[in-house]
DNA sequence: TTGCATGCATTAGAGCTCTAACATACATTC
DNA sequence: GAATGTATGTTAGAGCTCTAATGCATGCAA
């Protein structure tokens, strides 16, 4: 018997918060027609005009292809525009459109009510307790790799 | 100014926890040849012989379509084999074969080491601290829906 | 018996995610 | 100037994930 029963493994209980964080966010994002992964990349690229796609994908925690994949659909969609580069010809500059602001917007107004209620749920030091257990669980296991 | 900073957002930090759990238990599965869910679902075919796709799916935390991915891609392996319920004759009956039991037991090692490493970076206390903080965030996050 | 409810399985479609590989462009160094 | 290195962008392929819809089987109730 070298396994380990699910109640005591770490892990269980985090994929458990994030799927019932991406399920909240998800239904958060539903008014605006966009998914989470979506939202993210349209946060970030209100906050930093004009970022590259690799770039943005670091910020976002996703591989690059993952970032393109998550930008042709917005493009589709016209929430977003890419444009050359003056200088680096091989860097497309990605802006927001007026539509994809919108978007954002609407979208963040939900991803800021779902985190008001998670915060909600602790006192201030179990939160910054949380966060600080969760960081040395992501040090931990990037370390083991 | 009603957003809100990534680092104040307790969900970064879960999706971050998450996200480098993920990537040390894909590369603790990798020598066995299968991935995180296919692990996750093989382990819970050993415990539970003979259950069925829908049963499967609830114990993982995935609806059944989504099982019934991981399922075909395990029974093209040959780590699975599905043969009609006697009775109910639209149940199929999913059982490991010895391939399958292999690639579980190899698989296992790996995460219950990613596991063991863990826990190691916390106190007992901490760890029961950590696990009943993020129940609280799953509760929470789920009445939000 | 007929109808309804429940549960299982499956398909279709959209979208995210990764690794691997390749191509391009700029920057630095020899 | 040429080679190397770094960064970006893209394509290909495999796999996971969801929602929505459909079909089938079983059991219960009118």
């Amino acid at each position: 018997m070298t396994s380990m029963a699910p109640e005591e493994r770490i892990g269980s209980h985090v994929k458990r918060a994030e799927q019932a964080l991406l399920a909240a966010k998800n239904a958060a994002c539903k008014p605006a027609a966009v998914t989470v992964p979506q939202y993210a990349a349209l946060l970030w690229l209100a906050e930093k005009p004009g970022i590259s796609a690799a770039a943005l994908a670091r910020l976002c925690g996703v591989t690059p292809p993952t970032m393109n994949t998550v930008l042709k659909n917005l493009q589709e969609r016209g929430f977003i525009e890419r444009t050359p580069h003056e200088w680096h010809r091989n860097v497309l500059e990605t802006r927001l459109t007026d539509a994809g602001r919108a978007a954002m917007e609407l979208a963040d107004a939900g991803a800021v009510r779902v985190e008001r209620a998670l915060a909600a749920a602790f006192t201030e030091e179990e939160r910054q307790l949380l966060i600080e257990l969760l960081g040395r669980c992501a040090e931990a296991l990037d370390a083991e790799r």
